[in-house]
RNA sequence: GGCCCCAUCGACUAGUGGUUAGGUCACUUCCCUUUCAAGGAAGCGGGACGAGUUCGAAUCUCGUUGGGGUCACCA
């Protein structure tokens, strides 16, 4: 195991759709190890399964990881000096090896038709055996029983053909992987599986193996379902008498029911949580804390994805399957954004808000509500109150367009008979006022509720209805700065107008 | 079913023979507060079970149970 070369580690999937947010998490721990060990990480597309491509699905997998920061040194998109990266391009290197597997007796020949060994499964299954190739074309030379002439025949005859792996008879073969230690398996439940298959494409098991080594891929981490087939892989390294990489089979994501995190069960792809509203930095920080921590002594939990470079390893993964657990990437989220500052935060909120001026009507100058100070003053007012980037307009979106509705419930407790009459008698102190500041407002409704015999409440409650529409927010004498004079009188001249009837209930 | 992996609060986890088993999310209460948050304080709640090793086990061993993965010309 002495990888005197510099680490090399990649992402494999094949392009049939989406990429899986378990997918994301593999991808980022082997980034993650990569960066840390100043290696490459690699992009490798496996569509060596021509029924299951989907159009544009690789094409998707390169911009997912790009979103996610977790760009690759090579991949098909980028070039690199071991592509191509895309395993349909290499059909010549997988037939090479699998030749000179045949030649030395290590893999051989299979006619065995997909009807034929389907009959052997159910045969076998009825008879409680474990589903196995019954080896009816391991030829002669071999220890089987099929005549070379017999297989020379078939060759001949270009019927479809299939390359099986010899596995040896009573050997123990031994997986060593830094998150599980060795693991065993008696060569007697591994299978003589197919190599290269009649359409001439590889399997996975041989691909991988062949690229792993042309690629010099040094650490393989992947999902632990691969955990069971790995044997393959290192009986084939030995065949090839290539070294094997270092293997470490990470947990599997769980649904909350605890089985494999899957599509039924709520949204796995990572392009759902994008549409969620979920940013880069959170997903990335989540998905790398289901599975691995920083270790003993630190009880960090937010991480920007620099500060993951430094503090990754391998040796902190744990060994059980984790739970996706949407309340805690919402916190994550959060912790996101209150970290981000104003001026960061303006620039997220000016797209999405230019996108909600196309459908809706606003009262404020535009120029205004788009500018950097307006949004960073909105930022910094509504940062620690919201979950998403797109809750600062959706959820304080009085700050960019006037209240349609008030609040019922809060309408009903709070408007009293003479609440219509106090709103407007404090406007026009407003307007007077020379400075419109928080303090000076502040001020002003402190002196006009004392000269009124009136509870600030009785006028702080009515006039965030009035202004905002709702019953809740950020400080109500900030909120009025920043709207400024003009709106804040507006609209509580419009509250008026609209909540005249409702005064009965109070 | 065979093989393999796994097992600490509801969730994510720290812990590697001696700790009052710690932290975070969620939940509850209190404080702060014009609201909502945020913040502060507290609470709730845990080593699947059974043996063994040991002066001493969450930590080591074995068994049981439970969960998961895998058994394709899919990855």
């Amino acid at each position: 195991m002495a990888i005197s070369d510099t680490v090399r580690t990649r992402f494999a999937p094949s392009p049939t759709g989406y990429v899986h947010v378990g997918g994301l998490r593999t991808a980022l721990y082997n980034y993650l190890f990569a960066k840390k060990h100043g290696g490459k990480f690699i992009l490798r597309i496996e569509d060596t399964d021509q029924t299951r491509l989907v159009p544009g699905a690789a094409e998707n997998i390169e911009n997912v990881l790009e979103w996610a920061g977790l760009i690759p040194d090579e991949s098909p998109r980028r070039g690199g000096d071991f592509g191509p990266y895309t395993q349909s391009q290499r059909l010549h290197l997988y037939k090479h090896y699998c030749e000179q597997l045949i030649a030395e007796k290590k893999a051989y020949y299979c006619f065995s038709t997909p009807e034929e060994l389907e009959e052997v499964r159910k045969l076998q299954q009825k008879q409680g055996l474990q589903p196995k190739y019954n080896r009816k074309w391991l030829p002669e030379s071999m220890g089987g029983s099929m005549p070379e002439s017999k297989i020379k025949e078939a060759l001949d005859s270009g019927i479809p053909k299939v390359v099986r792996m010899k596995v040896p008879d009573g050997i123990t073969i031994k997986v060593h992987d830094v998150i599980r230690g060795t693991v065993e398996f008696d060569s007697a439940v591994v299978d003589d599986q197919v190599l290269l298959k009649a359409d001439g494409f590889p399997t996975y098991h041989l691909a991988v193996v062949v690229d792993d080594y042309l690629m010099k891929i040094t650490h393989v981490i992947r999902g632990e379902e691969w955990l069971s087939s790995t044997p393959k892989h290192v009986l084939l390294y030995e065949f090839f008498g290539w070294e094997k990489p270092v293997y470490a089979h990470v947990p599997l994501l769980l649904n909350p029911d605890r089985t494999k995190l899957s599509k039924r069960q709520g949204d796995v792809a990572v392009e759902d949580y994008i549409k969620k509203g979920f940013s880069r930095d959170a997903l990335i920080n989540f998905v790398a804390l289901l599975g691995w921590n920083p270790g003993s002594g630190s009880e960090q939990e937010i991480f920007t994805l620099e500060e993951l470079h430094e503090q990754f390893s391998l040796e902190h993964v744990g060994k059980s399957g984790a739970i996706f657990n949407l309340e805690k990437l919402s916190w994550i989220e959060k912790e996101h954004i209150r970290r981000k500052s104003d001026k960061e935060l303006a620039n997220l909120i000016r797209p999405i808000l230019s996108d909600a001026l196309k459908t809706r009507q606003t009262e404020l100058p535009i120029e205004t509500i788009m500018s950097e100070d307006y949004l960073i003053a909105v930022a910094r007012e509504m940062k620690e109150r919201v979950h998403f980037i797109h809750e600062f307009v959706t959820f304080s979106s009085y700050f960019f367009f006037e209240p349609e509705t008030y609040e019922e419930e809060a309408v009903k407790k709070r408007w009293k008979e003479n609440t219509n009459a106090l709103l407007l008698a404090f406007s026009a102190q407003l307007e007077a006022l020379p400075a419109f500041t928080a303090s000076e407002i502040e001020s002003a409704l402190k002196s006009f509720c004392e000269s009124k015999g009136i509870k600030t409440a009785e006028m702080v409650h009515p006039i965030r209805l009035a202004v905002s529409g709702a019953s809740f927010g950020p400080s109500l004498f900030h909120m009025l700065e920043i709207l400024g004079k003009d709106a804040v009188c507006r609209r509580i001249k419009r509250a008026t107008e609209r909540l005249k009837a409702e005064p009965t209930t109070a």
